[in-house]
DNA sequence: CTTTTGTATATTGTATACAGTATACTATCG
DNA sequence: CGATAGTATACTGTATACAATATACAAAAG
């Protein structure tokens, strides 16, 4: 017998679809803060109907990133400093808590990935490739959430980058940064390599203050 | 003029209702593991119809709490001993990080509401009414959350409190434990009192550990 | 008797319809 | 001209209808 199986994981929901594409735009800025969601509207761009559409708004409502009000919908959440302090306070814990779980699972063949995502790094800030960087550096973080061995922990992280990034393309984009991150991480990478727990956590939790401070820097300097 | 003002809050949409019914049922094991959620036996039920129901099915699917098949449905997520070991790992720290604010932001007001509620814990488990220290703990955990300003915060730990909810039914019931727990309070407070932000850590974090080592203990007894 | 195939039924996925509320605009009154 | 009431429109909330897939059972073939 032939061993044949169904791949269910290729078909996907139009509610699914609809969930990924508006978080996108609400993550990128195609929507902005305090933009109405629309059913009607939203339902005719994307060439369904609302069922699918509401579904989906009610993920983003448990994602935070829509704010509903009854009888008058969804709108995009407003993205201001105290919902970034928050959000950063929590994910600090976590990522360290990661570094933890990633000190007692590391393997050899593990750190050679991290450095060799690192090397990447390197070349994309000679290089003043943005986008790459960005990459990169998203790549290092998921390489350690990958031997974490807490699936619940990775999704919360997920979940959290999410909100994140709403801020963080500004952040990038600021070169003095660019060259500090690859040391940051390789400060984290040795701290793992030798299972050192502490050291790890340590790390880890500067480069997120680090990233904060340029965040808030930014959203500061923009209010202004 | 009068200052009249429609309470928005008092709308509540049905699939809020919904949704929250279908948590509770799953949370006190109404609705068992694995029990599969069909949409039109549990419009019937609830006495709506199919789409409220859908929606909060999508919110408990974000929330975990249900697994969804494509094209089969909804399940309650099944409980395991993996599971609640990264429920706990994760709000062990989230719980040291509410301890950590609550240090920075704590009043003597505080403080007393913390004691009272001990106090009455400590009445509880001489009167042995299980579900009274159930919830006076619950109002310890609450107490400490509200003055850490982190409203994120607290809305994720109360999500996974609703996922430990599902264990810690017959761990609160195992009398051995119920003394320590007023002790192990009382050490909280005093750590939190003096702002020691160390030690408030440590002890919320032995406590939790306290927690996950009944729990455990008594999901392996059952599966035996 | 076992396996396969066909068919009926149940269930989800998606679209649409209807009801009620919020919003914007216009006309009327003071 | 300003304020208020009336009316039309837009939108959400909820229910229902239709389509496609999964499941269960029975009949037929080997």
């Amino acid at each position: 017998m032939v061993n044949l199986k169904v791949n269910y994981d290729e078909y996907i929901p139009l509610r699914d679809i609809v969930f990924k594409t508006l978080r996108e735009a609400i993550i990128t800025g195609d929507l902005k803060p305090g933009e109405r969601l629309m059913e009607i509207k939203l339902a005719n761009e994307l060439g369904v109907s609302r069922t699918p559409v509401r579904e989906a708004i009610r993920k983003l409502e448990l994602e935070g990133l829509v704010i509903m009000t009854a009888r008058k919908g969804a709108e995009v959440a407003p993205i201001n400093e105290k919902d970034l302090r928050e959000v950063l306070e929590i994910r600090k814990v976590l990522e360290s808590l990661a570094c933890e779980l990633a000190c007692k699972n590391v393997q050899p063949e593990n750190v050679a990935l991290f450095e060799e995502i690192n090397a990447k790094t390197e070349e994309a800030v000679k290089n003043e490739t943005i986008e790459e960087i960005t990459k990169q550096d998203v790549a290092f973080h998921e390489a350690i959430y990958s031997i974490t061995k807490n699936d619940r922990l990775v999704q919360m992280l997920h979940n959290l980058k999410e909100h994140i990034f709403r801020y963080r393309l500004e952040y990038i984009k600021d070169m003095k940064n660019k060259g500090t991150i690859v040391e940051e991480h390789k400060k984290i990478i040795d701290a793992i390599a030798s299972k050192n727990v502490r050291a790890a956590c340590k790390e880890i939790e500067r480069h997120i203050e680090v990233q904060e401070k340029y965040i808030l820097n930014t959203l500061i300097k923009e209010a202004k």
